[in-house]
DNA sequence: CGGTCTAATGCAACGCGTTGCAATAAGGAG
DNA sequence: CTCCTTATTGCAACGCGTTGCATTAGACCG
């Protein structure tokens, strides 16, 4: 968790980066980028949502996720698909990371950049397939509920 | 494509072990499974009631998701996410294989239980995982989208 | 063939996210 | 500072799926 009024890199230099693409710098704007600096990790839409209302109770939720996808263009946030199929954002900069999910207790933890690369590995090899391990999470049974 | 008429085997018992369960052969579940017995593959959930309420106008979207619950209880069919995150149901009995979404082409394929496996191990070595490898559509690029 | 128990249905409301459209307001030009 | 262009917003409606609850109707029993 950050310290509020001290932005981190990433995010210092966003307004002229919208605006040296013709993309305007507005309140709405502020307020999502503020929540997401103030985050480490990962978000769901709505819990996103929640936030800016938090910081500002007029707060639209389509305005939100379009707001979402236009940083996502810029490559600040990313978005994939949580175990239930849930929007998931994962703030930048973030280690190319993926996320396991065990069915059968219900666990959801990430797998660091090494292990990913195993199973990126093993697509690339059979299929020639790049796989964005981020965007999905995959299901299964941990080791402790596998074997048990 | 099954001929009308000939159910599969899967789904010649179905109604005694429903019975088994103390759960109940209803006209609208011998709807949803119908439509399922037609079918080879996959189905998202909104085509599947689409399908259903061409057979019976009055269908409910909702019976027909707690129908595939119970089927899914029994076995019969197994549900995952695509590409967006939308439901997407499998009919059994199917190979254990797994699906791919390229993101530049936007095409979606599937591979089979061999290729599948090499995924497996790469999750089960490292991690003691055992993915349910048909859960989630795996997404990313494609040989040709990578290289080109 | 009723009577009884409770699984299943229909319905209405909700949750998350997306989309179309008219109104608003950035932000560059004069 | 005012005007103009058009990116962005707010809003309302939609799409997919889930949930709670009162009502209906399977299916077993006598």
């Amino acid at each position: 968790m950050r310290r509020p009024g001290s932005p981190p890199a990433a995010w210092s230099g966003i307004e002229q980066r919208l605006r040296d693409r013709g993309l305007r710098w507005t309140a709405q704007r502020r307020n999502v980028i503020e929540v997401l600096a103030d985050l480490d990790g990962h978000v769901t839409g709505a819990e996103l949502v929640e936030r800016c209302r938090a910081l500002d109770p007029a707060t639209i939720p389509s305005t939100v996720y379009r707001t979402l996808d236009v940083l996502e263009d810029l490559g600040l946030v990313r978005h994939g698909h949580g175990a239930d199929g849930r929007e998931e954002y994962h703030v930048l900069p973030a280690p190319d990371h993926g996320h396991l999910h065990c069915t059968e207790c219900g666990a959801t933890w990430e797998i660091d950049a090494a292990r990913a690369d195993t199973v990126r590995d093993a697509l690339r090899a059979g299929e020639g397939f790049e796989i964005d391990i981020g965007h999905v999470t995959l299901v299964g049974r941990c080791r402790g509920c596998a074997t048990r």
